[in-house]
DNA sequence: CACCCACCCGAGAGCGCCCTCACCTCGGCA
DNA sequence: TGCCGAGGTGAGGGCGCTCTCGGGTGGGTG
């Protein structure tokens, strides 16, 4: 009915627990230097008010927002497809309310997109930024640096102009950091990352353990870096590889599907497959079971992922490489905001302790496929 | 390298485009009643110092925040696996960038995220809540309602006490309207879904009209309005149905699966399926392979959705009841802003004339499973 | 007993913006 | 020519909050 009582403002409260406003704002604030009497007091208003404290005027004195954004480049409708983004959004969501922040969703979806995100960034809306760039010539991560807002990348993010290679994933981190350095407002770039050329080297050795000479690998797009590190780790154990044994596919049943009628058709005498995502490895046994082909019996299957509701309802139940998404979303997040808390204290000194980049370990799970 | 240069204030832009502070301001919204020759000079300046509003201190007069909470409640991981809701955010998310509005998202997981979620939309932080509710007995609604923020429902919500039934939809929909004023700060409650039963109908008379006359139906959990709504369609076709015809199930490929092989267990001379998404047809497709029914010769089987990369790689491509996902997240988004606009103008009498629930239609799509 | 220090608390100055209101400038009309 | 009104512009107040700074109070010490 009436239309939107005005809210309390500290005033008010003040006003009511018989306090200056200073004193109410010591109290709403963690009420450190006020005696217990007088906090007792300012709190029974608090509540008897209804008092919530003015994002925006506390905002505006204070420059912090308590929020962060999260930024997912969508080049694909398959990017949402897939669950493994809304796995780490829920990681991220989790840890981001434990700290009583707040979560900016941007999806962007093309060139004009990126401006709009760069603006908003640098616009100072937000404390920082979370940021999935999957693509190798993605052009946000660039923009973002130059924003200069505070920024973890999910994924290793890839700036580099155009090379790449068989460069160990050593060099590589050093190389993030380097570069790390430099932008952002004082304070290295950051990221948060699965061990994936490990994780795959795991497989692929498992693989080999059990006896499997001629080991397939079914790709994920290797445009992005998790689907290229995971190759590199398959060239790792498979040092000369046939090539015919691999073959690119794009993290989706179907695609693995096709994947796998092509790796057949050219190497019908292979026994094992280690394909970079669950989804992909649960299509390539739908194909394998149509060509009459017994796993593990006759043809050894591994995945990536652990992807819960897909690798432990595949027939035979899925062998897999875990890594804990969840868990990866919560660190992002984790990073971000202890960066701040730091860079709200001066910070004697650069503080190049921070890690530039964070690599998960992840753990071989053992079902029936291999 | 140096710690965030302070971001230039208007003042800074009204001092170097030779005006006053109010000038500036109505140039930089919008410009109008400022003559040519000044707006010219005050848009310059902004660019050439690269001048951005200061949001929060702009909120702490216009009491708008330009920003609009999406709560999803997510009960189970499930809620995620499913791009369902990947496709309405992206809807959203357009629909609300293209009206420079940004997206606050809550995630849900418990009675007490319930909590702090009425708190935060009552605090104040955001104009209005697009919410996603799934579940009969969640007490989210409720709380909404009460918290006074202009809300629009993904689906409709369920907010009778309880008892429900065999009521026909436009008698639901007008409970819906009547339970929508009187809460929400002068203004109904307001929802977007696809016309469920509808579209259930056209499927089911679909089928008959291909001569099939043993037809069954998996159901999605049916403690969402979505999944009760395709069931109640699917009767009031097959009035007097053998309830052994009628399997509940959850959306998902495996719980497809098991529902299929349910059904064909019960009654094997069955020869269609209505599946109440695309997801479990999928599963219920693997089951009619791997028992040797053909598809559609001996059971013909339609879906609900239309999902992409399900709905057309299906062996063989599914035939299905299209809804616009996509469509009905724009259209949420779109209806929570109209509805923010009104109200921000005086608004001469009670709005009754904005409708309380848009209900979208849905169309059969044909392949070849049906 | 005087002094100092540690600790609390209140007054007041803004943070950057929008918006009201008064003022000023013209052009049109009597 | 004088007056009036419409349309532009500027000065200033205030949105709700935090934070600095100065004053006041009490207890310990020389």
């Amino acid at each position: 009915m009436t239309d939107t009582a005005p809210r309390p403002t500290l005033e008010a409260v003040a006003a009511r627990a018989g306090v200056s406003r200073a004193t109410a704002s010591r109290v709403v604030n963690g009420g450190d230097g006020v005696r217990e009497p007088l906090v007792e007091r300012v709190r029974r208003a608090v509540d008897e008010l209804g008092y919530v404290p003015n994002q925006a005027a506390r905002s505006l004195v204070t420059r912090r927002h308590d929020a962060v954004a999260v930024v997912i480049a969508e080049p694909e409708t398959r990017v949402f497809a897939d669950p493994f983004f809304a796995l780490q959004l829920r990681g991220i969501s989790k840890e981001l309310t434990a700290h009583d922040n707040q979560l900016v969703l941007l999806l962007t979806e093309g060139r004009d997109d990126h401006a709009r995100v760069g603006r908003y960034l640098a616009g100072g809306h937000v404390d920082g930024a979370l940021v999935f760039s999957l693509h190798l010539d993605d052009p946000l991560p660039g923009l973002i640096r130059r924003a200069g807002v505070p920024t973890v990348f999910g994924g290793r993010p890839d700036w580099s102009d155009g090379e790449d290679g068989d460069r160990d994933p050593a060099a590589r981190d050093t190389d993030a950091a380097d570069r790390g350095e430099g932008a952002g407002g004082g304070g290295g770039v950051m990221y948060v990352d699965s061990d994936n050329r490990d994780g795959a080297r795991t497989a692929v050795r498992h693989l080999v353990g059990l006896g499997r000479t001629r080991v397939a690998h079914i790709t994920g797009p290797l445009d992005q870096t998790s689907a290229a590190d995971r190759l590199d780790g398959f060239r790792d154990v498979r040092v000369d590889a046939d090539p015919r044994l691999v073959e690119e596919s794009d993290f989706t049943p179907a695609g693995g599907e096709r994947a796998m009628r092509e790796l057949l058709d050219r190497r019908p005498d292979l026994n094992a497959v280690f394909a970079a995502n669950d989804l992909s490895a649960a299509g390539a046994l739908r194909v394998l079971r149509e060509r009459g082909l017994r796993v593990p019996q006759d043809v050894a299957v591994i995945g990536f992922d652990d992807m819960l509701p897909v690798a432990d309802q595949t027939d035979p139940p899925l062998t897999t490489v875990r890594q804990d998404i969840e868990e990866m979303g919560r660190l992002m997040a984790r990073l971000l905001l202890s960066r701040l808390d730091h860079r709200a204290t001066p910070a004697h000194g650069a503080d190049t302790g921070t890690p530039a980049g964070v690599i998960l370990p992840t753990t071989l799970i053992r079902r029936a496929s291999a």
